[in-house]
DNA sequence: AGAGAAATGATAATCGACTCTCAATAGTCG
DNA sequence: CGACTATTGAGAGTCGATTATCATTTCTCT
């Protein structure tokens, strides 16, 4: 594989992405072979530092990295693949849950359960 | 301290929490010495195994535990003291969100931003 | 093409979280 | 009290994730 911008690979894999991807879902979608986990790392950390992508941790899977250009949405974590997809639209009545004297700057919604590849697989 | 049930105190501790604590969280609040962390641990993992307690993993934070005796609710999560809160209630629209094909056995919610506490020092 | 800068891959090193080991201690029960 | 079992604390060991190292390769610019 050519050398030039590795990080635009894998920039292109986590736009392609139904969702979040961590480093090494990424890595292996990238082949394993021909892009070193190490340069997975390094477009990451250099992505976030950009403010190119956006790193985000849900339950029980660890840090996840999506290109952060895109608009507000949530996340769904299947609990047999452990991949996690992305949802569009968000709910209501979240400011009610604040306490008072709270100051709330964003929140985090994240579905569990099992997606329609699993579900069918079972 | 006396060596009967620290099983006891850990649960006790964790009962008396405003929010789900991690293992270190819990450990610092026993005083550090006087308990051993693995001791903690060990309670921790018990109470999972008997369904005493539960494991909770936030954005950012790692794994915490609390009583699984509470009813539904959420968490705050504090971007400076980077504490957890209990919330109460929870939120509507959440099925409107899951795909075709996804079937939704859960949820989590955590709301990010400052607690009473952080907001009144800044 | 040639020099110097930047990026890369393989692997070693690090880091934090958690578990295991083990001798010592406390609890249980006759 | 005395034998036996369960629990504990401290620290070593493990495990996975991330970062650092470094020789090599690719880029950029002339």
């Amino acid at each position: 594989m050519s050398r030039a911008k590795q990080q635009l690979t894998v920039f292109r894999a986590l736009g392609e992405a139904d969702g979040p991807l961590s480093a090494r879902e990424l890595w292996s979608r990238l082949g394993g072979a021909g892009v070193g986990l190490a340069t997975v790392y390094r477009a990451l950390r250099r992505g976030v530092e950009d403010g190119t992508l956006e790193s985000v941790e849900l339950l029980g899977g660890g840090v996840r990295y999506e290109p952060k250009d895109r608009e507000h949405h949530h996340h769904f974590l299947c609990s047999i693949c452990n991949h996690a997809f992305d949802l569009f639209g968000c709910v209501e009545g979240l400011e009610s849950l604040v306490p008072d004297g709270f100051q709330m700057t964003g929140h985090e919604v994240v579905l569990r359960g099992t997606c329609d590849e699993c579900a069918n697989a079972a």
